[in-house]
DNA sequence: GTATTTGCTTGACGATGTCTAGATGCGGCA
DNA sequence: TGCCGCATCTAGACATCGTCAAGCAAATAC
């Protein structure tokens, strides 16, 4: 009886800091997430979660790496419903925005360095180069260079860009009301904006 | 005389409290930017910068005002140097990613809504508008509403987006070696994306 | 010449991340 | 069965942080 509420719990605690990180981080922004708060939530003493991880930055490189997983699992399926290249790309920059419209503050974590140093979590890293890799794989075609083992990565890292940005700046509230109120005006506002980059690059 | 004195020593307080902000910034990333810090390096007791700013948001506020200011400065002083629309365009999102790179952590400050919350600054917030129309007057002859009073954003916000995306990927190092190790080398990379992108905006 | 304001200091409080030192209970081994 | 070691967790302490409250000296106002 204890014995199996113990195991069970070894795991259950693991967990239930997880869950209280996330829960603690998409209540209050990542300020809000304080090691003794996510203990005080997950019902054990402050100095608990430091059985399961190093320190605050470990808890952020889990987190960040979900993030990673679900950011891929958005693209992936997302390309997987369009057709042709063009498509592909369009439904990417969307999946994108609306991972970050969906999971804002997941999102800031993924892509703060001085958050996650990504070099000391290679489980993490691997997940975020994953995700990288998406755009390359379906952009790859365009490169303009003919060496295979050095293609251009020019037109990758500008469609990129164009979705991490705009993801940036609506979540970051600096595009005022231009693209709405709402998350569903934000994204459809989104949308558009990426239908018309990709337009340009037929 | 007393009060010349008294005057210009007030506005050494302060001026150190903002510079000792900045270089602290600087040095350390945001995180090192502490009030008691920024006290103790401008020489004067803990508590008295808080005669000066009402709390750690309102230094933030004034320093991410400030860097409104220089980014604007970039735009317009590039922008002036080019003859046509295309290169108008090209030039402001060349400057846009030269500010982010030679000022990471201001760049950084600028665009976290959480950080500083400019509806409460209205000079700050001011800066920030100002400079946010830089790209709706340089692009603005583009929009392909007829309807003057609104306008069709669409084209700014790509364009915008695409050179905020690029500053913020390559400040967080998520663009990894593609685009080189060093500012120089990266920023020149960076110029040849913007290219990429306008050239299919002509 | 006294009262008030300004500019700053000192001290305190609660909160945080993390180090150190126990406590408690389990499995393996004698 | 009895002991050891380990895993799991708690409790206490420390330095640091942002900020509130109180005080003090000098400048200014009346």
């Amino acid at each position: 009886m204890t014995t199996l509420t113990r195991a069970s719990g070894k795991d259950d605690v693991r967990a239930g800091i997880l869950r209280a990180s996330l829960e603690l981080m998409n209540e209050g922004g990542l300020g809000a997430l304080s090691m003794r708060e996510v203990a005080r939530r997950a019902g054990v003493s402050h100095q608990a979660p430091y059985h399961y991880f190093q320190d605050r930055e470990a808890i952020l490189a889990e987190l960040a790496g979900e993030g990673f997983e679900q950011l891929y699992d958005y693209m992936v399926s997302a390309i997987g419903l369009a057709r042709d290249r063009a498509s592909k790309n369009r439904a990417m920059g969307e999946a994108y925005v609306r991972f970050a419209l969906n999971n804002p503050e997941v999102f800031r974590l993924m892509f703060r360095c001085e958050m996650v140093d990504l070099s000391r979590y290679p489980d993490a890293k691997a997940k975020a180069d994953r995700c990288f890799n998406v755009p390359v794989e379906v952009l790859g075609a365009s490169g303009t260079s003919a060496d295979k083992s050095n293609p251009d990565l020019t037109p990758v890292i500008a469609t990129w860009s164009m979705a991490h940005g705009l993801a940036t700046l609506l979540l970051e509230g600096k595009l005022g009301q231009s693209l709405g109120e709402t998350n569903d005006q934000r994204e459809i506002a989104a949308n558009r904006v990426i239908a018309f980059f990709s337009e340009h690059f037929k």
